[in-house]
RNA sequence: CGGGGCGUAGCUCAGCUUGGUUUAGAGCGCCUGGUUUGGGACCAGGAGGCCGGUGGUUCAAAUCCACUCGCCCCGACCA
């Protein structure tokens, strides 16, 4: 009889990957539906995950200059009205707010004194910075206004998945203004940049950074760009946008000053983000069919310590020992802070203590026990070898080791999703070709298949619509760092001067 | 909002086709006691469910019917 290796999270990836996906963020306790639907509660192990996401971003923005405001939640409905295009964008998914109290009316509580002008839950907050932007933009001199604002926004989506797609999420929004359309192009590449740096260096996601077809792209924007990840599945992540908005949402919103020669002009805008979708992302990338597995630049925990305890003698010496040498290796810098160490203190067996932070996804486990008290040394478990794959060292040896194992198991990470990605990308020059990549043997049950079909394409909306409606696929982007080649159009047969990236998306 | 699947204990599910010994079960988890101890252990005892909700058919409904709510998947829409 074949032992089968037991997984700690059924189904595994291979059997049934949206499953899985719900099946790790339940066991590493990251977020659980709320009696909202739509709505999830992120829970405190996800939650820091996402300060740490919060916490570097928010560095890198005060390094590029920017600075954190806060803007209103509601947004007077004609605030929406101003930007056609925005309109037609948001208007379908915004939650409004049309009264203001409560009656009690046979025992139930009732909407009473509607508002003269409806608000709406802000989707995005363009409209409002751009009001307040007007009043604050006077002169050249005013210029560049760079504002972050880390927030919660509302879109009444129609299907949701936890962290990926939520009805409220939470999410940083730049939103700059410029004297000139150079400048305003330059921040927009700059953040993008910005995004790129973080999803690689931190989350350990490779992206491709792109711009958006006139399809995609955000609504009132000029042009629209993105970085995009593989997932594990082989389907992209949208997991950042800037956008370029031209002067379409300073005319809407009447952002105008006095140039340098006394003219009055409009400002040039931008806008980007990321969202609590970074989380989705982080855990599509890495985990594995034991659980969630960490970037340790993002862990909210290095190294957890499980004390292996026998009998009361010895318990009280492994104690504190592990105290110790909780202390020691919370002593020991890694990636500029100081090593975040947990004692796991909890009753209970060993195994099972165990187990729990493999399935959160802490990069190194200690587990240490009279031996090792002994010994003076630890056995170390890492996140991205196999539980069993463990081993002993001396206690000085690790704690000497420690920031060069974390920063092993960061680059592991990324270096390996880099090998999934280019393992699942190629180039694609032949319609039929292009079909079969995108069609699953299994129609019934689709295995996972495709990836990134890096193809000529000249098409234009119509040939794009024909490939969602055939394939389900679209153009992520057209990367920044193609290299310039001939060749035709995959669908028009148009001549095309680069390739741009074709896949599912989320 | 369309198509499909599913709602029975905290979790995973059996029971439903062929209504009636089902005062509603199992495994895991939980609580108590004990035995264990380099590992998701074992034994014994225990707590926990008006079978998603409402209505109907019937002498009798977890089981049949209608409606409804929720969740998941695939679409349409989107970060």
């Amino acid at each position: 009889m074949a032992q089968q290796v037991k997984t700690a999270i059924t189904p595994t990836r291979a059997e049934d990957y949206p499953e899985w996906y719900q099946q790790v963020i339940r066991a590493a306790d990251l977020a659980e539906n709320s009696p909202v639907r739509g709505c999830m509660v992120i829970k405190p192990w996800g939650y820091a995950i996402w300060e740490n996401i919060q916490r570097v971003l928010d560095g890198m923005f005060k390094a590029t200059g920017h600075v954190n405001a806060y803007f209103p939640l509601f947004i007077p409905l004609s605030f929406l009205e101003k930007e056609a295009a925005h309109v037609e964008g948001f208007a379908k998914e915004c939650a409004v707010v049309t009264h203001h109290r409560l009656k009690s009316v046979d025992g139930k509580l009732v909407p009473d004194g509607e508002l003269e002008e409806p608000l709406i839950v802000r989707p995005t907050s363009e409209t409002i910075i751009g009001a307040m932007f007007a009043k604050w933009v006077q002169s050249y001199r005013d210029l560049p206004l760079l504002i972050n604002q880390w927030a919660n926004v509302v879109r009444w989506e129609m299907r949701t998945r936890m962290f990926l797609r939520t009805t409220e999420f939470l999410w940083q929004e730049g939103h700059t203004a410029h004297a000139t359309q150079t400048e305003a192009l330059e921040e927009t590449a700059k953040m993008l940049e910005v995004y790129a740096d973080f999803a690689e260096n931190y989350m350990a996601m490779p992206v491709i950074k792109g711009e958006k077809t006139e399809g995609e792209r955000f609504p009132g924007a000029v042009s629209t760009f993105s970085i995009e990840a593989m997932m594990q599945d082989r389907k992209a992540l949208q997991a950042g946008t800037s956008h370029f908005l031209g002067q379409n949402f300073s005319k809407a919103s009447d952002i105008k000053f006095l140039d340098d020669k006394g003219e009055l002009v409009h400002a040039w805008t931008t806008s980007w983000g990321v969202s609590t979708r970074l989380v989705g992302g982080l855990l599509m990338t890495h985990s594995d069919d034991d659980g969630l597995v960490l970037p340790p630049r993002l862990a909210p925990l290095h190294v957890v310590i499980v004390p292996i305890l026998r009998d009361d003698a010895d318990s009280a010496k492994v104690l504190e020992y592990c105290q110790s040498l909780a202390k020691q290796i919370g002593d020991v810098q890694y990636d500029g802070q100081k090593v975040r160490v947990e004692l796991d203190r909890r009753e209970g067996r060993g195994g099972d203590k165990i187990w729990s932070w493999i399935k959160k996804g802490v990069p190194v486990r200690l587990e240490v026990g009279p031996r090792d008290f002994a010994a003076d040394s630890v056995f170390m478990g890492r996140r991205d070898l196999t539980p069993k794959d463990k081993k002993g060292l001396k206690r000085e040896e690790f704690l000497a080791e420690l920031p060069r194992i974390l920063q092993e198991i960061q680059d592991g990470l990324l270096s390996r999703a880099k090998a999934h990605r280019q393992a699942n990308t190629v180039k694609i020059d032949d319609k039929e070709e292009l079909y079969r990549f995108f069609t699953p043997k299994n129609a019934e049950k689709p295995e996972i298949h495709g990836g990134f079909a890096l193809c000529h394409f000249e098409g234009g909306k119509e040939a794009e619509e024909q490939l969602k409606n055939d394939l389900n696929v679209t153009v992520r982007c057209i990367p920044l760092n193609a290299e310039p080649e001939e060749g035709k159009c995959i669908m028009t047969g148009r001549p095309s001067q680069r390739r741009v990236v074709v896949g599912k998306s989320y």
